[in-house]
DNA sequence: AGAACTATGTTTTTT
DNA sequence: ACATAGTTCT
């Protein structure tokens, strides 16, 4: 193996970290300082040690991080093979825990649940327990959600999150012991993890089971941690086990990107590694290799306003003297177009359109940008907000896989049942009842006697489970029978946007193709989401404009940067109080400013339509405030000559969903084109916004006006 | 009684 | 675009 790994150009600091020998290493790193590049470099210097890669444990943020950090590594040692195991601590809890988890007596089929899931079992336990009769003033199944999890990964009681968070919700904190004993029996019941079960079980395969302790510390002799201050007690303490041999680990972390609190992450983690690691050495990466001076002053300024005290100072020596621009706007359409207008004079500057993006505090705020966008062929990649498996279609669909990797799966037969007509929520309830008696509740299925109105139904879906559950077949084969039986529901419950959402279910036939396994399908979209891309703006392969928000972008950098939606109200959030949450939003802010190496926009309306459409003033982030004027210069758009501020004219016919009036736009026996469905005659009109259309090659359709797109041919 | 339909309300951030 | 509550249909 080579070791040209000296030779890299490294800082000494960054050397001296990637040199180490043994024993606990911190690293604390500013942003842009290289974090990534050491931890790359330290695997590779492992290797060149002779290290067996299959002792080294990766952990990071995200899946891709993982991915990436080890490509990298194996170029640098001409070693593609990638056998250092590498990814999140929840997927690789999830590995070790179908290797080692009969230890603790678990069963080999479980499946994992997201927060959506969660939150379904939490609905259907309070309406059992008949709590969601009680009016409104019941929380919410998300707020429950939150004290439940929270009391796992924050290690405190529900009594003390609640007394601290939501005094006024302490009339209920009985009924929240109640609703959590329910849904920790519920998962056992039917073989259910979700998120914080699988740490906690990781926990607990170390700690209760020495056999596996051992095969498992004795497996990994390195451990490499990134992001640490993203990580909560039970990771840190997980970490603190797995190194009980050999104290052979490196965390690297800044504690002024903290943005995760919210999910147990605690950032006090750091301080308290030399701790639990005595006679850890600590290394401070404080040279930034990402941004120009002029952003590194305006970021050091937000930060240096934090309550806590943190110990970096950032410089840079990226030449570079633009100062970072503040834009102004009347609302928040004159801020999406002064964002596109000022993309396309960038793009003008040969400046690559895929090293732009537009970063914001919630997924909701771009909104106004995408349309702006779309009416001016901008094509972007919106990241975050929601995911591509969090849509109804797609979770049908996958329930057909996580019932043949979990028969028990009660979530997924439920969903399965309800697309049958005249099969109601009580009606799926009694059939899961039946077959979940049977050994093997898929073929038990058949036994079921079907009411007279939905037996048609249900014969089409008991032979499909029986198709689909042989245990030969590849994913991309299941997908296909699944397909052929579930897209004519599908039509009939999605008439109004089918086009779109079909696409997606293509999105997912992709996917499904580089499965070999259904088990490791079902576990990769739950633990690693794909990000539902909205692919309607651009063809693929062309670089897109990245609209992101800051969450989603960590780690990440641009040469471009736009943080928008900086006013009171929007930033910090809303119902952020003063104090830790106060000061997490901060960091959020700067994290977004730390992501642009050479450009710089913050931009804000002073006008927002609150959801009941009334307009309110408002002015800049707090924080905005806060920075000395001279660290940034205003762009004045509206000073331009008029002809600038125009965005391009409105095409023809395009996506962004204007109100229609179907009364004043279609007349009965007019002519109309739909984008998927073709050429059609309307029927009649059904009401201001729905209007039935006769296609000629796909029936009768009733449409809805704001999906549907229709183009008058003719009226 | 249970399914299906309609109107209304709401939206932090995510492994 | 979803979830929920309230209403109507079978």
């Amino acid at each position: 193996m080579n070791t040209n790994v000296h030779n890299s150009g490294l800082n000494p600091a960054q050397h001296a970290a990637v040199n180490h020998g043994s024993g606990p290493v911190l690293v604390i790193a500013g942003a842009g300082s290289g974090k990534t590049r050491t931890l790359v470099y330290r695997m590779a210097h492992l290797l060149g040690q002779g290290i067996a890669p299959e002792s080294i444990l990766l952990l990071t943020f995200t899946r891709k991080a993982a991915q990436e950090m080890l490509w990298r590594a194996g170029q640098l040692t001409d070693d593609s093979s990638n056998r250092i195991m590498g990814g999140t601590f929840h997927a690789t809890a999830n590995i070790l825990l179908r290797q080692y988890g009969h230890f603790l007596g678990l069963g080999a089929r479980f499946s994992i649940i997201d927060r959506g899931d969660a939150e379904g079992i939490i609905n259907l336990i309070k309406s059992s327990l008949g709590l969601s009769g009680a009016g409104k003033r019941f929380p919410s199944k998300r707020i429950i959600m939150n004290f439940i999890s929270g009391s796992i990964n924050k290690s405190r009681t529900i009594d003390d999150l609640v007394y601290e968070s939501s005094p006024h919700l302490s009339e209920f904190v009985e009924d929240f012991h109640s609703i959590r004993q329910h849904y920790d029996q519920f998962k056992l019941d039917h073989g259910l993890m979700d998120y914080d079960d699988l740490l906690v079980n990781w926990q607990r395969l170390l700690t209760e089971s020495p056999e596996a302790k051992e095969m498992i510390c004795n497996r990994f002799q390195y451990i490499l941690v990134d992001e640490y201050q993203d990580t909560n007690l039970i990771q840190a303490h997980i970490i603190r086990l797995l190194a009980s041999n050999h104290d052979n680990v490196m965390v690297v972390g800044d504690d002024s990107q903290s943005i995760y609190s919210f999910r147990g992450a605690d950032f006090y983690n750091i301080m308290r590694f030399e701790q639990q690691f005595p006679g850890a050495e600590v290394i401070t990466l404080e040279e930034n290799y990402r941004s120009t001076q002029p952003i590194l002053e305006l970021t050091n300024a937000v930060i240096r306003n934090a309550e806590e005290k943190f110990t970096k100072s950032l410089f840079s020596n990226i030449e570079g003297d633009i100062r970072p621009t503040l834009y102004t706007a009347k609302n928040e359409a004159a801020e999406a177009r002064y964002i596109v207008k000022t993309i396309r004079e960038l793009r003008n500057q040969d400046i690559p359109v895929n090293e732009i993006a537009v970063l914001f505090r919630s997924g909701f705020h771009s909104y106004k940008l995408e349309m702006e966008m779309t009416s001016n062929y901008l094509s972007f990649e919106k990241r975050g907000g929601m995911k591509l498996t969090e849509s109804a279609h797609i979770k049908d669909v996958l329930a057909f896989f996580r019932i043949l990797v979990n028969p028990w799966d009660n979530l997924s037969w439920n969903r399965i049942l309800l697309q049958l007509d005249k099969v109601g929520p009580k009606t799926a309830q009694k059939i899961i009842a039946f077959i979940k008696e049977s050994d093997t509740p898929t073929s038990a299925l058949a036994n079921f006697t079907p009411g007279k109105t939905w037996k048609e139904g249900f014969g089409k879906l008991v032979q499909i489970i029986t198709e689909i559950d042989k245990p030969e077949l590849t994913p991309s084969a299941v997908y296909d029978k699944v397909m052929e039986y579930y897209l004519p529901i599908f039509e009939k419950i999605y008439y109004d946007d089918y086009p779109k959402r079909r696409k997606e279910l293509d999105q997912i036939s992709a996917l499904v193709s580089g499965y070999g396994d259904i088990q490791s399908f079902v576990d990769d979209t739950t633990l690693d989401p794909p990000e539902n891309t909205d692919v309607q703006a651009g063809q693929d392969g062309e670089d897109r404009i990245i609209l992101s928000t800051i969450h989603s972008a960590k780690g990440l950098e641009w040469d471009v940067v736009f943080v928008m939606g900086l006013a009171e109200g929007r930033f910090p959030h809303q119902n952020a109080t003063p104090g830790p949450q106060w000061e997490e939003e901060r960091r959020l802010l700067y994290v977004a400013a730390t992501r642009a190496k050479k450009h710089l926009y913050l931009t804000y309306p002073t006008e927002l339509v609150a959801a009941d459409r009334q307009h309110i003033r408002t002015g800049m982030s707090p924080y905005l405030r806060e920075i000395p004027q001279g660290l940034y210069v205003k762009d004045e758009i509206d000073k331009r000559p008029a002809y600038m501020q125009q965005s391009s004219p409105e095409p023809a016919f395009q996506s962004t969903r204007k109100k229609q009036s179907a009364r004043t736009t279609y007349a009965t026996g007019g002519v109309v084109k739909h984008p998927y469905f073709g050429i059609g005659r309307v029927v009649s009109i059904l009401g201001p916004q729905r209007v039935e259309v006769a296609f000629d090659r796909h029936g009768t359709k009733i449409l809805h006006l704001d999906y549907a797109n229709l183009e008058t041919i003719e009226s």
